[in-house]
DNA sequence: ATGTTTTTTTGATATATGTCAAAAGGAAAT
DNA sequence: ATTTCCTTTTGACATATATCAAAAAAACAT
């Protein structure tokens, strides 16, 4: 889905509005596996994914890389704390294929908020679909089993789930890589 | 925190668009244990708690209830989709105690959105607030032991912890009430 | 104060899922 | 094609936490 489409489904801008937000965003291509943010780094950006998917992620105590959200095709993605408080980003942020992302920053987006009421509700609606999907995700996590924690997922990343590795996605459901291997043995996988 | 300065501290309103803002409240005092939305039912309301909590919960597949949120003094209490896409609430929202709230219906906060756009601005960083905090919660449950969750409550919920049944904070934290009670049991509690 | 209901604690036992280690399978590189 | 590296699977075992049941404590009502 193209950037235009995607802001125009959230909220009707005029052509000129349209191309004038537009001019803020810098269109930028990147390779699978690129690590758009560091841990502990400021998220200058916001990004919106044209093409490709990204991940999140932080390394816990041991080490481990832990997947904290998926970004699919049509979606923004950044690590939202840093990139809107200008704080030290608890993740990393990466791309897992070859990707087509249009980025905008933070100084840029203000001016945007500044100059377009349509846009602070452009963020607001943002916001409130980006809670619910968290919100989503706290139910499956907290009370399902890790079966249904993977039904879950397949209902929320239809498009995900089945492309990267599975060690991305057991963390992200936070269960070990080994029982979600067992889960998937007894999944009727339909290809 | 009335809510007069809880506005003014998220955007600052002139002394004329906060009194029109605040009379699309209305002010209400509810008693403990008292339901405001049924599971199923509309959420009609945005509520800001002046005095007092709330919760939203639901009863899962045993008819347990589960706690899905705490509300505490100075913050925005509402079954969020269902009010905000008018569709049934997936929870219950109630008092814990006697409480003073300011409600507004979705016709008028949809109105200040029209007419303020710095209401729009107080609605996207009111919904990035609740997002850091989902997302907060989201890391206690998903990677951390029954004790280190508690130790998350604790710290999130300060003064809510000790005023509320135990098996409320269990089904919060996604333990069962014997757990809570026993990691309680090692707890030095300051007093 | 006394009885009744609700909440919390304690003990015994069960189980889903984690961890560790090694084998198998696939992908990438030479 | 072979080798090397990375990912996934499998097996054995450990453990945190759930569940069930009952006792104790606290809150509430008469």
């Amino acid at each position: 889905m193209n950037i235009s489409d995607f802001l125009m489904s959230l909220v009707s801008f005029s052509k000129d509005e349209l191309n004038d937000i537009l001019n803020h965003f810098e269109k930028e291509s990147v390779l699978k596996n690129e690590v758009l943010v560091q841990q502990g780094d400021i998220c200058n950006y916001l990004y919106y994914v044209e093409q490709g998917m990204g991940r999140s992620y932080y390394l816990n105590e041991s080490g481990r890389e832990i997947t904290q959200w998926f970004f699919g095709v049509g979606k923004f993605m950044t690590s939202a704390d840093s990139f809107f408080q200008k704080s030290p980003s608890l993740y990393y942020l990466e791309v897992l294929e070859d990707s087509v992302l249009y980025r905008i920053s933070k100084s840029n987006i203000d001016k945007l908020f500044e100059k377009y009421p349509k846009m602070e509700k452009l963020g607001r609606l943002a916001s409130i679909e980006m809670l619910t999907r968290v919100v989503n995700k706290l139910n499956a996590i907290q009370f399902q089993t890790a079966k249904e924690r993977y039904d879950y997922m397949l209902a929320e990343f239809p498009d995900i789930v089945y492309q990267v590795p599975l060690g991305h996605i057991a963390s992200y459901l936070g269960m070990s890589q080994e029982t979600l291997s067992r889960i998937r043995k007894n999944e009727p996988k339909i290809m």
